[in-house]
DNA sequence: GCGAGGGCTTGATCTGGATCAAGCGCAGCG
DNA sequence: CGCTGCGCTTGATCCAGATCAAGCCCTCGC
């Protein structure tokens, strides 16, 4: 582990509240490790080992069923992930792959469970943490039912643009097949409504998206603080997608 | 509050483990009440208030957004909901109606957040539920990600006939209108693919399903307990669907 | 007992989005 | 530098599922 990576995790959320003792004991069992791109950090099904934490890099969290697959969540630094499958001792419910090189810090799941119990802080911590994502998979699945493919693009690009500072151009911090696959369709569907929201205020250039007229684009997309968060508890909560990660 | 319901909610995981001197101050902040069929419970949108657990009755958990609705779950006794925006002081993102005259306990959301930060048993007992029912909308998210409306469909019938305990043959737990906005389908949908499934090996009539062929279903449903659950941390855990509730 | 409403089915039609099939263009690599 | 692979687009076609529109039937209330 490296001399600044420490502060880093104990600023996290999840962290940053538990006893000084309890974080100590934690971090000695941890250990970081550097992944290639595309690597396969965990299958869904595996028994939850580790609690991962993303110090560098992206790391795509993805389901597979009867030979399909589909995007789950996106995590980037800091965040962690497979936070509930460690705490039930569980299996995975997703996979996991680096989408570039990523440097990973590996929390043993037993010595997390052994800590809450012991350090109520940190119990809270996790109370929270766990709230949040589920918070956000609820936004997920409500948008994939109540959204059409347009609009769930359409509120994606708007939740982008408020992200990045609300700028009226930013460039997508994913390859579109794998935002075509988190918002539920397939890349071919993407890129023809892509061009289609022409019409509706958005101009579109290889990664880079330009809203021309952000009043149509949101008439489309209304927005909703109960799909599109974030939660008003910190920006930091749930936000489970491709712009932040950190999911159970 | 009734004499034999306080020795319920005891025995519910949640309430289980803590302190009994945590479970009373808790309960003496409760109180109880009863609610005639169709009523709306809670708005989403509103700010938590209360834990919600169901002592009689049914409950559906819907949201709605542009006009349109869907069901995202429904809770049957015992279980509790809305624990997520409770723990974290945020607006509900669902909606709750009775589906049915209901009996239903109410706990001040400040009183559960003010007990978690001194029982730490109690504490542990959140974390486990909340780590279930995240699993349970992820589980729902991948059906819908996954699965076509006929596996759905499928699927849940092999589940609920599970549930009954691998009976052939079972009634349905609720409205059909229900199950199809819970599956992501219109009515008239479900209602031609339930047909369509005699090919499969069920045959329905009325409210009531026969599964005439179980290994043939399965071909279809192609069960997957990383979709389907439970959790085999307990049948209890997460089971979010028409059989059975405890949605954050 | 009868009327009204709502849930369910059924039919006809429409359409959003998937699938299949090329081409294009860029990045990585030999 | 040119080959190769892959991500992206574009076009043509197909299909699952939505929508629209009746009718049926059961339940409930008067």
């Amino acid at each position: 582990m490296r001399p600044h990576e420490l502060p880093e995790i104990r600023h996290l959320p999840l962290f940053r509240d538990m006893l000084q003792g309890s974080f100590e004991t934690l971090m000695q069992g941890a250990y970081a490790q550097t992944f290639p791109a595309g690597l396969e950090l965990i299958r869904q099904g595996d028994p939850a080992d580790f609690l991962h934490v993303v110090m560098e890099g992206q790391v795509e969290l993805h389901a597979q069923w009867a030979g399909r697959e589909c995007t789950m969540a996106v995590v980037r630094p800091v965040g962690t992930f497979i936070l509930a499958a460690c705490i039930r001792d569980a299996p995975y419910l997703m996979s996991a792959r680096t989408l570039e090189r990523a440097r990973i810090i590996l929390i043993p799941a037993s010595d997390l469970r052994a800590i809450f119990h012991r350090d109520t802080e940190f119990a809270v911590s996790v109370i929270n943490e766990l709230a949040g994502c589920y918070r956000a998979v609820v936004r997920h699945a409500k948008g994939l039912k109540l959204r059409t493919s347009r609009e769930r693009i359409a509120s994606y690009l708007l939740r982008q643009s408020v992200l990045a500072g609300n700028v009226p151009s930013f460039v997508l911090p994913v390859e579109k097949r794998l935002l075509a696959s988190y918002l539920g369709m397939t890349p071919e569907n993407l890129s023809r409504a892509l061009k289609s929201l022409d019409a509706e205020g958005v101009r579109v250039d290889g990664s880079r998206v330009i809203i021309t007229d952000r009043a149509k684009l949101s008439a489309l997309a209304r927005p909703d603080p109960l799909i599109d968060g974030p939660d008003p508890e910190g920006a930091s909560a749930g936000v489970a997608l491709p712009p932040v990660g950190r999911l159970g």
